[in-house]
DNA sequence: CAATGTGAAGCCCTTCACAGCG
DNA sequence: CGCTGTGAAGGGCTTCACATTG
């Protein structure tokens, strides 16, 4: 069966919200409990949950730590993945701290850029590498996973550097069409379409 | 007609690729060579432009500047928007230089943070506001957008006293459901989804 | 009896295919 | 003749509704 990338997408705010009930020491939870601190229906749960198996207990819920425990394995996130943004700037500098990455088991072992300036300079426990490291950085350091934080003009000729690298899976966060083989997964984020449909609804309101 | 939120975001990325264009001196584009560039189908462009009115010639495409000057339009961005950003950490500051709001005509007129230490700190032409001057500062510079780039714990009360200042749209990057009313648009940004969509497809392929 | 798991229906976006028009 | 604009078909996600189960 075809697993929606969006029922994927939602499992990791499952994800999320099951570890603060675990925090606040809840041990069981219902579907329609879970939808309702998130935002989403419990007939939504209890489908995008389907996908992957029964979980639940009929007339209970289901038990938090297990089903957390579940999802975790699901995403993969049941081990830590070495992750390395490229840039070095404003965006770069941000989701190195962004600590949703961290509690999600992610480590950012590299950094990388090209300007002079920037390489060398130590940020937490490493320091920003030359983009020229690329190919080796990525295989000393079994690099997987590459955020793309650099302009636009830039992103399609790391992206293939980090492709031949081995990288089978960027996060890219350039305002452009990156073109990748098909065995390699591309996610794109765009922060400013995102607001545009805020600018839309209040001047057709 | 009902107007897909998706065909919105994306009008702003057939506004940026226009611009490209413009900049290169083209005059005429078709949907196939606007879609070729973006990376979706040309019935896609059409089928976006067509919920909004006729803007091409048969035969013939679009004329880049006149559509670009249409989606403008459209989306709202034909006049200077006053935005806040609230959060003076990490996140908040990425977003602060980033060009892609600037680019689309947007002004971020204040940034608001509680930490008394980044209170009165010079963020480029602006000062960091305290965080309990919202409700006058929301006023005085006019601000009608907000983006929440606080820490979850903090979103909930921090997007109650926009909205009772008055702002009826926010772009919220705490990974966390806000509730807000329904005249009020809200738009979410979580940061950490996309990330476990890549680590799914490793873990299962 | 409460809550899950899931076929089936519904709905919305995408894709198709072609009439229409310069 | 090329390309737009758009009804209609298709596909995939959401919602419904209920059989099922502890």
């Amino acid at each position: 069966m075809k697993i929606p990338d969006i029922s994927i997408a939602r499992l990791s705010v499952y994800a999320r919200t099951l570890v603060e009930l675990l925090e606040q020491g809840i041990e069981t939870v219902s579907s329609r409990q879970l939808a309702e601190k998130i935002g989403v229906t419990s007939d939504k749960v209890r489908k995008d949950l389907s996908y992957f198996g029964q979980f639940g207990h009929r007339g209970i819920g289901y038990d938090v730590e297990t089903l957390h425990n579940s999802i975790t394995r699901i995403l993969g996130l049941n081990r830590p993945w070495n992750i390395a943004i490229c840039g070095a700037g404003n965006l770069g500098s941000a989701l190195f701290t962004y600590q949703g990455f961290v509690k999600q088991g992610f480590k950012i072992v590299a950094v990388f850029d090209n300007n002079p300036k920037k390489i060398g300079t130590r940020w937490g426990r490493i320091e920003v590498t030359d983009s020229r490291k690329i190919p080796s950085t990525i295989k000393a350091k079994k690099i997987e996973i590459v955020i793309i934080a650099v302009p636009a003009n830039a992103a399609q000729s790391i992206s293939d550097e980090f492709i031949s690298a081995g990288v089978k899976a960027i996060l890219n966060f350039a305002p452009v069409k990156l073109s990748v083989p098909t065995s390699v997964k591309l996610r794109d984020v765009d922060l400013s379409t995102e607001i545009v449909n805020l600018t839309h609804f209040l001047s057709h309101k």
